[in-house]
DNA sequence: AATGAATGAGTTTTCATTCAT
DNA sequence: AATGAATGAAAACTCATTCAT
């Protein structure tokens, strides 16, 4: 993460140590992405990331805990981007206008993690059933916690369940990626567009004053 | 073929015909809800239905297609029971309430079922990527024929794009329905009043008229 | 085999008599053929036999003892039409040159047959390891008795051994057909002219004189 | 690759590197001998190797394709052996006649494969159909350039097909053979005696002058 | 840390055969 | 005799994971 760890490294060290790492999971967003995640096979992944099949679990505990590091450490880095983007905004009604935008912003910057995320992910057993996302929590408290604030404002109305709308909004979001994401080929719709129209829903539904959307 | 056939019959034959095939569907998703789909042996569903293994061989090409045809004929089976529902209303707004209510009303009377369709079917690779559920969009075009019909009738702005309604509506129900599967063993919700909520919002964020919510 | 026997039977008895017995095996002939013996499947034969699956069972005691039936029926007219095609002719020596033409006119005559006697009949175990084949051993008996006529009558060295030269004999032709066979769809060779040279090498080899071959 | 790497492998290493190709190959011809080839089960075999099941696969692609190996791979050394044997001596006839000795010498010495030569191999669809066995056309043309070169030295009639005569002689000893092989139990004929005499009937058929066989 | 050869568990699916009608 | 729906046994093969080097 930091920049600056590099210098404090031996060249060798740095591309042996945590190079692997990266490349390993660099590999497995490819892999997933293109053979699915039940059709890849580790060793596919071995050989994209350059390391033998053993390397892999010197990293990683089994292929469920690649899949779901993946979910992890990407949505760690999504979720400081989010936070990025929203930082120079201080209105919570605007910063609901940049969550959609950079949500879809995302998706289209990368559809290979796209795809892991909105198709593969939700066919490991683990994600679904037993893995608790934390880290989709607190992506999603993100959008709450606007909500909330803006009912604190008095710009949103108090009987609206901040619980109830992160899932609402997000799942309005997940959808609208999912056929976004399973699209391909086709010509595919405007997602900026989109974003436009779901906050302006979603605001109007949520704003005290019908008024000011 | 012939509809008066099963007067024929004997009733022992009429018994076995298809008793059997319904006999595989109904253990299929029992054993799918408490096992998961991957975990669930073909042996584990036949001795439920009690049957042979083979025996679901004459019925269902292969594990997916059983799945999927849960799928298909339950959502077949919903979709007559949405349409009852709406069929005694004539105002748009007033079915899009009926439709978030029924929509949560049928999780809560088969939990079984609801666990299916929310959690298993997503872990088909068949479903996600390949296979194009019609039914499902059959059941989302209800909805967006009735924000068009709002917007013929001057109910809704007619600058909101019904195919996207449609998606965001649906993500928003089904994102709530999984939470609520998933909340097993802890307490959970009233989804009566999600329901009513998530209506709420986006019917405000449908409206002409603001005031009219 | 009495041809007058279908005087004596009613039409619809004919009919549904043996005609289903033929039928099958008929059926058999074309689907081991086409389909090889192993990928061939019983439906598959009552299908073409227009019977229903359990009916190839009141006529057979199961898959391998259709194709051993098969074989036995077909040997026996085969026999029967080498001892006609043999019976005009006095002569041991004249009598070998029409055996082997015999041999393979008949493969020329029914391309689907000879499929199944040189390809798919060896892939039965039973064939080859348990089952005695006493229809190949009086038809391999015809050839040896040809030799032992021979040597009676002065043709033949003595010293030649019947039984071997009766393998030899049919190894070599039998060789000969499965290269036939196989080359389906490569240019084939001639087997008249092939029949002719097998024949004179092996009286030149056998003949008590060696100017008279 | 390098002819020189097994100087630098540990023992150890180049005892278990192809010593376990070697021992998969020796199980199998001797469980496919014992069993055939359908009934041998994979496990028979890894057991009899003492290696695990999967690590055939390793080495081979599929139960055929290991019965295919053993075919190449011990039909490559028959011909190392057959060629070694005909290396001293120049006269095509002479040489005909070790040829035929050789052909049931090994047979005699090592009765499992011959048992998985003369039965086993003829039950794969693949050996029959599909697959071209290059090697025994190496086998067969041997006899043939012996033919060739018999003719070139006047001593074969010109007029003699080599092809045809390839496949006739190698017929007439592979019969013999496969009488041989399942005439187990019961009192076998002398294969010496049957070589000089199925050689002596070619060789009279073939030869220009019947004086000189 | 890295390797990659070896392991072996685990289950769907086919299809010959049966037998109640 | 005929049917054909139902049966259920049976085994090859894959591939995630391990561990000796």
């Amino acid at each position: 993460m930091n920049p600056h760890s590099v210098i404090v490294m031996s060249p060798s060290k740095r591309k042996t140590q945590s190079d692997k790492r990266v490349r390993i999971i660099d590999a497995s967003v490819e892999v997933f992405a293109e053979k699915g995640f039940r059709s890849a096979r580790i060793s596919d992944i071995a050989k994209v990331a350059n390391v033998a099949d053993g390397t892999i679990y010197l990293y990683f505990k089994n292929k469920d805990d690649l899949l779901l590091t993946i979910f992890e450490e990407k949505m760690e880095g999504l979720l400081a981007e989010l936070n990025e983007a929203l930082s120079g905004e201080e209105d919570p009604i605007s910063k609901m206008r940049i969550y959609a935008r950079e949500h879809f912003r995302r998706l289209v910057a990368d559809p290979q993690l796209a795809q892991v995320f909105q198709v593969e992910l939700r066919q490991s057993h683990k994600f679904l059933r037993e893995y608790r996302p934390e880290k989709l929590w607190k992506y999603l408290a993100v959008f709450r916690r606007l909500v909330e604030d803006g009912q604190k404002m008095g710009q949103i109305r108090p009987d609206r369940d901040p619980f109830l709308l992160q899932w609402a909004f997000f799942g309005a979001l997940d959808e609208i990626s999912i056929q976004w994401v399973l699209s391909r080929g086709r010509p595919r719709f405007n997602l900026e567009q989109a974003a436009e129209q779901i906050v302006e829903v979603f605001l109007s539904g949520m704003a005290v004053n019908q008024q000011q959307n």
